[in-house]
DNA sequence: TGCACAATTGAATCGAGGA
DNA sequence: TTCCTCGATTCAATTGTGC
């Protein structure tokens, strides 16, 4: 596991998916080059941020700050960081599936020519997400707001594609039954999960934290996915895919960091099945027809139905469609048509009465499918 | 006061400053080159957001939502809306002071096009910064993230403007004495603030909070200064400015709402000079979902929770869910589900080990509140 | 008058699948 | 390709109504 190829090899194997679960070392888009079109679910990328630093930080005790200012983040113009934006977000968009999505994160520096290139190329965004940093570095010479924030795009590869993960059910449950929203609030990456040289210096100025990385896994792929990450970086990527079930593939062009990526993902254990599961809504679940309930013996011929103020009834008939007054058909149409809607959701709209008390149909539905349920 | 000016009667005064402190009526690039070069201190902008709807939206009730459509939201494509961004901001580049700042406000639909336009532009980001909703629309299709923020960018007109006004101090007395952050919490404009024609309906789709616009206006500019706002809408701007002693000067298109504006702007009473030092609170903690039990380590996928007989138990799921025989979902979901009741709050129900002895899991919810209670 | 509950609403790029 | 049917989906805050 967490082999490492050079772009070389990979080209030359006749295995198109010998890739899987490894790292590839070299420039991002050669190595997105030799990827087979469509292959990879999920994207996650933490592209250089084209910091632009004047010269040292000091802090208000006068220690020097140690600031990004590596090689792999200059670029000479917007003009030179936008080529290469294009580059790379171009060679992702022929690998990720037609209903793959994308995440990029950045700050201010780079995040809105990121964005603007995106949607040149046509992806879709579906949200901005706001990383709320529990413990941002302060701003030592109080000549701006305290910078507490990044920002990621999540965006799909067009407006048209409907289709892609978004595991809503889980990330609501997870959230205390609310819906999760755009602003997320966690640590930046310290103590033991930051990996760390025999000089005990970071080995990666911007390893990004675990918890972050569960949350984008989890809501947008599902377990046995393939996760691409094309600046790799310390890999957490790949450390959380792992832990979660998923495959992943990485590309980096440092040593240094897929020795230490490696060792991180080797040492990593998945999850059971169990533990992985994901919660899903109605959606996902089998399709109960309304005449099941009749088949069932659950509601009866002739038996009265109503909303759940009694304004509105109606009789149940043998054909498992609903009949009030002049109205008949579905009980989605008749919910619709007795209150003068185009559309109504028939099973929480109607109640049959249950000792004197109104509960929704859609209660005997979920009676149908928890006997499916053991069945299966 | 708030007297309105179009743009003709403007251009014939002798008077160099006769729009200050009133509404000019017109197209905003046009009114622009009315003004005198380096005239104004802060430009606060809340330019169109380029929506790109698709049909009708409904609530869950079949409810429409009353989306803004509006014909000045309405743009032929990016390139379109690039050539409108890029006018405008020229026109507010040339009437800015040399040391004066720009704010402007946006969605994730325009605002990394704004982003980039600035930087092309050669103004310098100061920050961006985050406005967290307390009370944003939900996602009715549970189809993405619930789209709770919206970003502001702060920029200096080029990168040598080193003395621009910050109120450094005056934010972070008022901010119980830690410098202000990058991400702001307010609630979206509603209730007696919300200006309302005589049919009750909202006079301008997207007006602003005061609070948010207060908050800009107190940190980036002084007493006696002029803040210009291109897009003045139902003018919060105007009225927050002269409630904070400044001078203000808006441009806008619509007569509707102008009248709206000038009404409710000349019946702004000025605070006198004390009432002008701090003036903003905090709010209370922020929930704490159970998943921050799993982002934190404190719980982890896999472990079991059980009730204080340990009658019931149940596993803790990667994604923040429970699961216990045939039930799962969210900790209060599973945990009335194996009781037989509707609702339970799993906070007190659900208990981990620790040490041998069962402790409720409120407990480690306590912990992550102390934790962040220490950070603010 | 006060409390409880119902109704309303906000910058929204908000289905899936079969005929 | 479009059209049509089935049926899934909301949070916080304010305002209005009924007892």
């Amino acid at each position: 596991m967490a082999s490492v190829f050079p772009i070389a090899d990979l080209r030359r194997s006749n295995d198109p998916f010998a890739w899987m679960n490894s790292i590839i070392k070299g420039d991002c888009v050669s190595a997105l080059e030799a990827l087979p079109d469509h292959s990879v679910d999920v994207i996650f990328a933490d592209p250089p941020y084209n910091l632009q630093l004047g010269g040292m930080l000091h802090r208000p005790d006068q220690s020097v700050v140690d600031a990004v200012d590596d090689e792999w983040d200059q670029f000479a113009s917007f003009d030179a960081y936008d080529a290469f934006t294009r580059a790379w977000l171009l060679a992702c968009r022929r690998v990720l599936k037609p209903n793959g999505t994308i995440w990029v994160i950045g700050s201010y520096h780079n995040i809105f020519r990121v964005g603007a290139t995106l949607q040149d190329l046509n992806f879709w965004i579906l949200n901005d997400i706001v990383w709320r940093k529990t413990n941002p570095m302060p701003n030592f010479k109080g000549r701006r707001f305290q910078n507490a924030h990044e920002t990621m795009i999540w965006a799909s590869r067009d407006s048209k594609a409907k289709s892609y993960t978004f595991n809503y059910d889980a990330l609501k449950a997870s959230n205390d039954d609310v819906q999760m929203r755009s602003d997320w609030l966690f640590p930046i990456c310290s103590g033991g999960e930051r990996l760390k040289g025999e000089d005990g210096k970071k080995i990666h100025p911007t390893q990004k934290p675990e918890a972050l990385l569960a949350r984008i896994i989890l809501a947008s792929s599902k377990a046995g996915d393939v996760i691409l990450d094309p600046f790799f970086g310390s890999g957490t990527t790949g450390a959380v895919a792992k832990r979660l079930g998923r495959n992943f593939v990485g590309i980096e062009r440092e040593q240094d960091y897929i020795d230490a990526a490696s060792a991180r993902i080797d040492a990593v254990e998945p999850l059971g099945k169990i533990e992985l599961t994901v919660m899903t809504g109605k959606k996902a679940e089998p399709r109960v027809a309304f005449n099941t309930l009749l088949d069932s013996g659950l509601l009866k011929p002739g038996q009265v139905l109503s909303c759940d103020k009694r304004k509105h009834s109606a009789i149940v008939r043998a054909d498992g469609t609903l009949v009030s007054g002049t109205e008949a058909g579905s009980i989605h149409r008749v919910g619709a048509r007795v209150r003068g809607l185009d559309a109504c959701n028939g099973w929480t709209f109607w109640h049959y009465e249950d000792q004197g008390k109104l509960k929704p149909i859609d209660d005997l539905r979920s009676i149908i499918r928890a006997d499916m349920a053991k069945l299966s």
